[in-house]
DNA sequence: AAGACGAAAGTGGTTGA
DNA sequence: TCAACAACTTTCGTCTT
């Protein structure tokens, strides 16, 4: 219980900086840069009412979290799981208790009373070990993708209920964890694209589609098809684009998708097609190939998109 | 030489009988 | 389960800057 008293306090004191920002968002002080990155690129509202990192996505304000009806059910859910464990509130802090689990069982205490209880907590410790895994996997694979403490968390909430409804079994891990990763990038609102998922992770794109569309039926989780104004920030930063021309790329966007022209589009072509017209109106040209390489799909898709758009919304760009 | 263009064939995922 | 289908990719020759 000291151990956890402490870490706790040092929980505390490096999440200091986003617990201001948090108190900071209810009250009066603006927000001017990202608690997690430093980045000053901050956006906010889209209809959602919130501010977030164009860089690397974190939520600042925390409207988001109470937003849908399985976050409800996970909290209640978490409730009895996290008395048991006996740890705080973060997903570091958390992931500290449970290495306190292991030294427990670890060699030299407690030798004779494991050997009685070996029988008996074999599964229960397999389980604990593979969850153990999965948590650093979420944990390795969003630290790659400079994914914010949120949604590494709500990605661990995610396996727990995976775990809790047997769903695990039989299934690789690393499977099922990169696909959550996916799927709570995408509640966020923070999209990450297939290809960059896949690229952190150890295993195929394949089965990560898989595990993808297994976990979305069997947690009954609804997600919205990703809109491209979701990527633009993102991209626009990748690309060094000012923040005029990420306004520009989602206006186009907007009036793209009013004039019905996004639909049975890949979002993410959508994304790039616009953020290269933005570019060239904005006299900061960027070339197809640049925009190619950074958002993962082919040139060939972004002339077709900004072909189309350009035409259909009269937009002329000409040099 | 590099970027942009577009035709044509190939790929993987979705849909509907 | 299978075939049709749309979106996207790959490849490649041509035009433009």
């Amino acid at each position: 219980m000291v151990t956890l008293e402490r870490d706790k306090k040092e929980g505390a004191d490096r999440a200091g900086e986003e617990e201001r920002g948090r108190d900071n968002a209810g009250g009066k002080e603006e927000i001017k840069e990202c608690p997690e990155c430093g980045s000053r690129s901050l956006i906010r509202d889209y209809g959602k009412a919130e501010i977030f990192c164009a860089d690397c996505g974190l939520v600042i304000t925390e409207n988001i979290v109470d937003l849908g009806p399985e976050w409800r059910a996970f909290d209640s859910e978490q409730m009895s799981k996290r008395t048991r464990v006996g740890a705080p509130m973060t997903y570091r802090i958390h992931d500290k208790g449970l290495s306190t689990v292991v030294n427990w069982g670890s060699p030299g205490q407690g030798q004779y009373k494991l050997k009685k209880l070996q029988q008996r907590t074999h599964i229960a410790n397999t389980t604990e070990r593979s969850f153990i895994f999965a948590l650093s996997e979420i944990d390795r694979m969003a630290c790659a993708l400079r994914l914010p403490v949120n949604i590494r968390e709500a990605a661990s909430m995610l396996y727990r209920k995976a775990m809790k409804k047997r769903l695990i079994r039989g299934r690789s891990i690393e499977g099922i964890t990169t696909a959550l990763l996916y799927i709570a990038c995408r509640q966020y609102g923070v999209p990450r694209t297939l290809e960059e998922v896949r690229e952190i992770s150890r295993v195929g794109q394949k089965e990560i589609s898989r595990a993808y569309r297994f976990l979305l039926r069997e947690l009954d989780l609804k997600v919205s098809p990703a809109s491209p104004i979701d990527f633009v920030p993102r991209f626009c930063s990748l690309l060094d684009l000012s923040g005029d021309i990420r306004a520009k790329a989602i206006e186009i966007i907007k009036k793209a998708t009013e004039a019905e022209l996004t639909n049975g589009r890949g979002p993410i072509g959508i994304a790039a097609a616009a953020i290269y017209i933005a570019a060239i109106l904005s006299g900061e040209h960027r070339t197809q190939k640049e925009v190619s390489d950074v958002t993962g799909v082919t040139e060939v898709t972004i002339r077709n998109r900004y072909k189309e758009l350009s035409e259909q919304l009269e937009i002329d760009v000409l040099l």
